[in-house]
DNA sequence: CATGAATGAGCATTCATTCAT
DNA sequence: AATGAATGAATGCTCATTCAT
């Protein structure tokens, strides 16, 4: 399998770095197989073509992105802490890498949307994670029923993905991770289970 | 003033149809004098560029679908009833103009950052008339008063945002206007103030 | 006849200046239209198309210019006189007029072909009154006959040509006209009979 | 060294042919690129831009034409002997090859100004050929020394110039290097320390 | 006579991808 | 496996000229 080969990894990191830097419309293949140090013919014995490079990087980095979320919610007990932890993962972890957040929140939009498609497919398993603390919390008579639940898990990744890009479009100057309580609150609440 | 000339309009809207149909790259200036029917330099009389025809076609239309919400929500008593207005009003404009969807929630973003810029600047406008209404609802102590008032109004921009894109992501197969009530039933929840 | 008529000198002027301050590449109809205070349309009226506009300029202009040396020569006794006044009064003359200088020593040159050829025939006035002279200083026995003619007037040409050339891509900053004592005694010497 | 390069050389003369046969303005890039054999791209990786192919050529045909020049006169005696064979190396250059005629006395020319600035800067070194060649004739008390070096090295510059661009407006229809003696004789007695 | 809005042909340059070595 | 020289399609913008008013 070629994914595990060093040259591989070597430019999907130039990828990023060169797409942080120069932006996704002055990021040339040239360009990042000089930073991966390799030639340009060899990134093809890797990957398709560009779009793939980007595809790649994105399930590369969005996987770990979510194991790692994954990982952190499920040791939380009740499903108010796994919102929780959930945000908060989400944002440090992009809060931690400046170049995947300008890469994630702002270059890879500028792509077209056959790629953007395909980001949407690699983002179902990050829906399926929220829509499994939505219904933990149904169950646990946390959160209410009767909104629809598709609906639901849209709305809390776009609460989040505002927040980060729009921190990133301010050049994070200010801290990310200080916005995950009231996030998580104001999620909470619109969820909550009316007021009897 | 160029602004109120025929051909201004027509070339705004021969951008939008282009644009929508054949996708951001794949919008070249000649195209859009075509299906404006005027000549490929006529474009040159009323833009300054390409990236202005753009960025016009954004404030123009964004300009109206402002001043619509504006209108709409005026006349609604309360925060709470100005806020499903303008839920409903965002999702009813952006239905009944599927070109436009299709322009605002996917082609317009994979401009480059500073056509980016400039849109955000626009976005300012709808993100103040937001938070009137929020700041209504807290003196109506209808809203608590507890959270960071510049990520809520992003956040709840985030939320119908999101909506959009997905809808328009989706084809636009389902009715995007019912989801209205659902989004507005979560906002008011998620920044009613705290069960006593 | 339209060329007494005010706007056709209005016109050339207007060329000659927008020429010699934006160069012969940057020098668009709209722009001397412009300095002319006339509207585009107007030029055609008086010009057949803009070439034509340049070589009536020439014409005019060099009209004058070779009218002053056919004055200032005819009251000269000698052919050596003669000479020496033509010289002087180029040189004189473009040193005067620092707009002219630039058109014609640099920015009508890069004109293609076809319009250089037209240049030429107004120059051949020019070739003619000093061919003239050197006729003169043959009669008088100053000047030597063993030289093909028309050679000679082309390289008394040149180089008073190169030497107004030099002068103004040296930005004109030296005196020209001191230059013309030197010229008139390389030329007479040149062209003396050989010592006996 | 991409100059020495079998490709560098082939653009370099398919510019001169391309040049020659359509005018500087309808030289385009394509052209040139099909006249050498490669792609339009492959012109890229060998010269920056248009203007330096243009610039190119230029310094490695005058580079060559001044070598051949500072080779022959070296081998002369005299000054008055150097000078005839500059001349004459000068005018039978040009004339054995029509093309590079062409472009050098009249399409070269049409290029703006910050190009032939460059272009001058190529002439300096045979001005400075002329140069020495003026000075020797001073030394061996064959020229005499009252007259202005730069203004001098100019106006035989000039005459020689102004010599072959007449034969190149002509259509090359009679032998230039006929006229070398001419000229020769003319510059000679024109330097000539004036009668005792 | 005069206007000036409209026209539309024309071109340098980039860069993803290939393939002979 | 790796290289990197070569390819060639694709496009925004300018400006001389026209012509309806």
């Amino acid at each position: 399998m070629n994914k595990n080969k060093p040259k591989y990894k070597q430019i999907i990191e130039a990828a990023v770095v060169v797409m942080a830097e120069n932006g996704y419309h002055s990021s040339q293949v040239s360009k990042i197989a000089k930073k991966a140090g390799v030639a340009d013919g060899t990134i093809y014995l890797y990957f398709k073509n560009k779009e793939d490079i980007l595809v790649s990087l994105f399930q590369d980095k969005m996987g770990q992105f979510i194991e790692r979320i994954e990982y952190e919610t499920t040791s939380r007990q009740s499903a108010e802490e796994k919102l929780l932890t959930l945000i908060e993962t989400h944002f440090k972890q992009l809060a931690a890498d400046h170049h995947l957040a300008i890469v994630t929140q702002l270059e890879l939009r500028q792509s077209n949307k056959e790629l953007r498609t395909k980001i949407n497919n690699v983002l179902k398993r990050y829906l399926a994670v929220i829509d499994n603390i939505v219904e933990e919390g149904i169950r646990e008579e946390l959160f209410r029923d009767n909104l629809n639940r598709r609906l639901v898990r849209q709305l809390i990744f776009g609460m989040m993905d505002e927040t980060v890009t729009n921190w990133v479009m301010k050049d994070q100057r200010y801290n990310l991770e200080e916005q995950a309580e009231d996030v998580h609150s104001f999620i909470v609440n619109g969820l909550a289970r009316s007021r009897s």
